[in-house]
RNA sequence: GGACGAUUAGCUCAAUUGGCAGAGCAUCCGCCUUACACGCGGAGGGUUGUAAGUUCGAGUCUUACAUCGUCCACCA
């Protein structure tokens, strides 16, 4: 039985009220946990979890498309998850409390490092439901009573399990290595971590003096590293130079005596054909140095200031001593030129301030293994990326995978379960993992945590449970289902939970991997704050609602692309949403009680109701096919464009005659099929913008006690019928042609005129429906001739197939302008035909083409000669 | 240096087994027609970056080139 309408819809959709009390109400009745379909099939989105203290941007926005899918699976009666949570993001936010600090004039080091986590925590517990109560107003269905932090205890507590056991497996080590390290975090940072990009630097020559005499000259860019070079190295083919090799470099302003070795690593053409060695410093020379068994200085400071490595220039920063060196080496005549010269320069993805290569003391995973399993679910198909083309990036990095440095000394985050022993005089000379200390006395513990991303890793698994792999969440849903994210973080956190997951659980964590693009400013520019082009999602939806916003994020773009946001679609979208509103109130307007829910048989439809059922049941099959292969954005503009250019402006503008007429038949019949329609739509468009379906579905008849938990569409055959399409299309066009008509002769739009048609073989559906020419073109009547009746006199005419159509216009017709669109008419109708026998001539089109395609070209030739011949028949009688 | 993406109307973008190139905004004309002026009707606007190729047929497939962009990579 249906629920009782609303009745006294609201002129407008007040999307503020609404989206205030229904998202509520859908929680509170459990609508976003997948108990709500106990015995659905599981579907499982885990969302990115935003950073715990940051603040809704547009990236979040595009978790719209998880929404869309979660939503639509819960209609299609799935037990659907979309598990909710937030990321502790150790620099961002040690970051942002380390600035509220030095805002109150003290700073990290100043409070130490329990007073600092203690405030970090106090921070969270202020600033972490924020993200949350934003994500909500953007109607995110996810289950918020499953929400988890990947630092909450659980969660903390997997993150030591897992790294226990790849300690136990061998495959985490710890050593002094060549790491990118952030002299402004005071950290080092993984290879992803660095942004490195052009920028116009200077390349300094100088002159490397040779101990047996003369020099070599050599370039660098980085002239302060001079001071750590422990060998020079030409290529041993250089005629130039090669006769050096085995000879003695000196360093300047060091004095410090170091080999001259030859490498085919040393190109001859760059620079000066001559490469100083710094292992130290840079990747590169250390390979060297490995090869050649180079002494290894390191001569720099955690903060980028020189050590006592570097003699005088020790306490100095990197870049003052760049310039002091380079003078004092100049006043040595040890100096030849400087150029300028465009390189790449890393730089730290946080921090922003260049990153210097430094050897120090990190803990790292062992990758090969691991990567080498997360290749097999792609290669094999079991885990699929879409768009595909993402797959050869992803096999690309994961074959040429570096180990990864796990640790960061920073203070928020997961600290490192272990702990150190003195031993033969190493501090570290014993290393003990575990959840808890070692027994036995002098152990220190470890001070380092873990990269942000090792836990991110382990999110599709320790969300549910694991390493409790009896929980019943993790019985029930995991593995997930779809992994949906910004392309710019497929290394950084997909991949790494596809190599987690498969270590861990030897089970893909999701079978597809949905990338979308970053969105930019409708000019395609990133935003940017500097450029003031920034967007926020909230501002939006206060001005517009979250239904307009989120309906443009998913229409705007396609898969993998990235998504220009134009606050004008915005502004077509809400209007779209207001259409449909009042599309809506029209139908709850024309209602009486007790409507029987359901369409009639197909036979029982009047033409309209055949057209509108065949072209709905068109669009929900093609929806679903779109909906198959992730293309949300066509299946949205497809489902508006019916509504908008079908549905409303001819079925609704026709249905008014039954609805305003005196046969109750084709009253009843005519409202069944509108509100079925209606419907249909809501549900269709509900996972794009749950609030205002959600709200207008109270005002039609409908069964059960919510749209989010009503039935997704399926398309039905029956009512798919081209022949009442053909008819209303021709219907249609005659609509079209009268309203040209008009506007070319300037007729009054209140006019109403008679018209004349001799209707070919369109008598008797022009007999039934005659109607519509007085709904959507002001015709007051409409007399059928008999086919050869001659044109009337002072008529503007037009044809639409065999039919032709007389608009008599007394006193207004030109004559000479009637002829001058007849003609023109008569020209295009001549160029239809030319073509399309062209096509029908070419034996190999009407061979080779497919039947259909065939029989298409032929009846449109059929009807364009019809065409033709009534235009020369009008043609004939009023022009000579 | 390698890989990938984009190039379609003035602007921003659609068009998925190859089958008559579409929207929004902007422009022009006309309408307050009892669901909607957050609306309705009509019009103009294109050699789909260039050049070849495959095909009966190419925005769509192939090759080369151009421009822009992204990612990866150890040239000081």
């Amino acid at each position: 039985m249906a629920t009782p309408i609303k009745q006294d819809m609201p002129a407008t959709f007040d999307f503020k009220e609404a989206e205030e009390r229904l998202y509520p109400w859908w929680e509170e009745r459990g609508y976003f946990k997948p108990e709500v379909n106990p015995d659905g099939e599981s579907f499982v989105i885990p969302m990115p979890p935003p950073n715990v203290t940051g603040a809704l941007h547009l990236g979040h926005a595009m978790y719209t498309v998880e929404d869309v899918m979660t939503r639509y699976e819960r209609m299609r009666g799935k037990a659907a998850l979309w598990l909710p949570g937030t990321d502790h993001a150790g620099i961002a936010t040690q970051l942002q409390v380390e600035k509220m600090l030095r805002d109150e004039g003290t700073s990290r080091l100043e409070v130490g490092r329990e007073e600092f986590l203690a405030r970090t925590w106090q921070w969270k517990e202020e600033k972490g439901g924020r993200i949350q109560e934003q994500l909500r107003k953007l109607g995110f269905s996810c289950d918020w009573s499953r929400e988890r932090f990947t630092m909450d205890e659980g969660l903390s507590s997997t993150v030591q399990e897992v790294f226990i056991q790849l300690w136990e497996q061998g495959l985490i080590y710890r050593g002094p290595r060549l790491v990118n390290w952030s002299p402004g975090l005071m950290t080092a940072v993984s290879d992803l971590e660095v942004e490195s990009s052009e920028e116009e630097v200077l390349l300094y020559y100088f002159k490397y003096p040779v101990k047996e005499g003369g020099f070599l000259p050599v370039a660098t860019t980085r002239p302060e590293t001079i001071l750590g070079d422990t060998a020079v190295a030409v290529n041993p083919d250089d005629e130039r130079f090669k006769d050096y090799i085995g000879k003695t470099a000196i360093v300047p302003m060091m004095g410090r005596e170091i080999p001259i070795i030859g490498d085919d690593y040393v190109d001859v053409e760059f620079g000066t054909g001559a490469l100083k060695v710094t292992p130290g410093h840079d990747f590169n020379d250390f390979e060297l140095s490995e090869k050649h068994n180079l002494e290894i200085i390191n001569i720099m400071n955690k903060d980028a200031t020189l050590n006592n490595n570097a003699g005088d220039y020790a306490g100095m920063d990197r870049f003052d001593v760049r310039k002091k060196l380079w003078d004092d080496m100049t006043a040595q005549d040890l100096t030849i030129k400087t150029e300028q010269y465009t390189t790449r320069i890393p730089r730290s993805q946080r921090g922003g301030e260049v990153v210097e290569p430094l050897i120090s003391t990190q803990w790292f995973v062992q990758m090969d293994a691991i990567a080498e399993k997360a290749l097999k679910p792609v290669r094999e198909g079991d885990i699929k990326l879409v768009p595909e083309r993402f797959t050869k990036i992803y096999y690309h990095w994961l074959e040429n995978i570096q180990d990864w440095c796990v640790s960061r000394q920073l203070w928020w985050g997961h600290r490192i379960p272990a702990w150190f022993r003195e031993k033969d005089g190493d501090p570290e000379g014993e290393i003990y993992v575990g959840r808890t200390p070692p027994k036995g006395e002098g152990w220190t513990p470890e001070e380092d945590v873990l990269d942000t991303w090792f836990s991110s890793g382990l999110w599709p698994f320790s969300t549910v449970g694991w390493p409790d792999e009896n929980a019943p969440d993790f019985q029930r849903y995991y593995p997930a289902d779809v992994l949906e994210t910004g392309h710019d973080i497929l290394f950084f956190w997909v991949a790494r939970m596809i190599m987690m997951g498969m270590w861990f659980t030897d089970k893909p964590p999701f079978h597809t991997v949905y990338l979308h693009g970053l969105v930019r400013d409708k000019n395609g520019v990133k935003f940017s704050k500097t450029k003031g082009n920034v967007i926020d999602p909230l501002d939006v939806s206060a001005e517009y609602g979250t239904d307009p916003l989120r309906f443009t994020l998913i229409t705007s773009g396609t898969p993998g692309n990235d998504v220009n946001l134009d606050l004008e679609k915005v502004d077509y979208n809400a209007r779209f949403i207001n259409k449909l509103w009042n599309i809506t109130k029209l139908v709850n307007m024309n209602l009486e009680s007790d409507l029987e829910l359901g369409v009639p048989s197909q036979a029982e439809l009047d033409l309209p109701s055949k057209w509108i059922m065949s072209r709905l049941n068109k669009l929900i099959a093609r929806t679903q096919s779109l909906f198959d292969s992730y293309q949300y954005g066509e299946a949205g503009s497809q489902i508006l464009s019916f509504l908008w250019d079908e549905f409303a402006p001819w079925y609704l503008e026709m249905a008014k005659n039954a609805l305003y007429g005196d046969d109750e038949a084709t009253k009843i019949m005519t409202r069944r099929v509108m509100v079925h329609v209606v419907d249909t739509c809501l549900r269709l468009l509900h996972p794009f913008m749950p609030f205002m379906t959600e709200e207008a579905w109270n005002y039609i008849p409908h069964e059960g006690d919510a749209l989010i938990i009503a039935k997704w569409p399926e398309s039905d055959e029956a009512y798919i019928d081209e022949t009442a399409e053909a008819h209303m299309t021709i219907l249609m066009d005659m609509v079209r042609a009268i309203r040209e008509t008009r506007t070319e002769y300037k007729v009054d739009p209140s006019n109403r005129i008679t018209a004349l048609i001799a209707p070919g073989s369109q008598r008797d559906n022009l007999e039934a429906y005659d109607y519509v020419f007085a709904r959507l073109c002001n015709v007051e009547s409409v007399k059928l001739l008999s086919d050869d009746a001659p044109a009337p006199e002072n008529s503007a005419s037009a044809v639409v197939r065999d039919t032709t159509i007389y608009l008599p216009l007394e006193g207004m017709l030109d004559v000479e302008k009637e002829c001058a669109r007849l003609t023109k008419e008569r020209e295009k109708v001549t160029a239809d035909i030319k073509s399309r026998e062209g096509k029908l001539v070419n034996e190999n089109f009407v061979n080779k083409a497919p039947e259909p395609v065939v029989q298409r070209e032929r009846d449109s030739l059929a009807e364009s000669q019809a065409e033709l011949e009534k235009i020369d028949t009008l043609l004939k009688s009023l022009c000579g």
